[in-house]
DNA sequence: CAGGACGCTACTATTATCGTAGCGCTACAG
DNA sequence: CTGTAGCGCTACGATAATAGTAGCGTCCTG
């Protein structure tokens, strides 16, 4: 099951070329929100739930559906979690984390305290995992 | 939950962490494709509709909008481009290009003509740029 | 002046998303 | 056996986001 299929369009985007077709993906509410909490380990429907500050339960199973369709998440025994693709799509916007980070505290000058550290220390993990 | 005051937010996610903020913002449809769009060179309103296969223009101004108060894109003469800002995000997500091109490839063994090419294009040219 | 492109705004129709309630299941305690 | 609790998930009405089309005012070029 390949990545969204240029079939499978979704309002209005001409969902053509690969790229488009992810960025439609992508562009979905929640969709990368899912991406970021299975990156570092897999969890059950309700606590991606919580983890997802109180998704309502429709729109992450369909958005589930979604990324399973598109081979980016797979169930497991333990949960959900991310399948190969998924982990290397993870690995690209892993970035993202530490950059919003710095970018919110020189741009608000406030920035979450253990914040910044949570975020620097998961790209640390993921580092350190792939080393 | 104590939250900090990022970027304005959006039904129902409690954008609280400046991730949060951020996969708020690029989770709006249209956002991450009007960020690729511009990521090479400026556009004008019109060029950028075109090039995001006919997104409508309200929708397009709003999230114009959006950037503009995350300070991504900015506008200027030549028409909207990105700040230094949009820039480094776009930085961020550009493997997804390459990525997407090649996972599609390896799914379904035809890349779309010319889009492979011109998705690696764009990455080799940002490159260089950036060398 | 006509014609065209531009940046947008306004408006309605359609869709996506939210929020809550709740079902069927398992586990485990009383 | 009964109760309580958690789980994965579905259903459904309410509401916000997006699509789509039309068009205004402006600046050009001829």
């Amino acid at each position: 099951m390949p990545i969204p299929k240029p079939v499978t369009r979704v309002r209005g985007s001409q969902t053509g070329s690969p790229i488009k077709a992810l960025l439609d993906l992508l562009g979905r509410r929640w969709a990368l929100g899912i991406l970021w909490n299975l990156g570092e380990d897999p969890a059950t429907f309700r606590d991606l739930q919580r983890r997802c500050g109180g998704i309502s339960p429709s729109i992450l199973n369909s958005r589930l559906k979604d990324l399973k369709d598109a081979d980016m998440v797979g169930r497991e025994e333990e949960g959900y979690t991310l399948t190969e693709r998924g982990k290397e799509l993870y690995a690209i916007v892993l970035p993202l984390g530490a950059w919003s980070a710095s970018r919110s505290e020189e741009a608000f000058g406030h920035a979450k305290p253990g914040m910044r550290e949570s975020v620097l220390e998961k790209a640390e993990a993921l580092r350190r995992r792939r080393a």
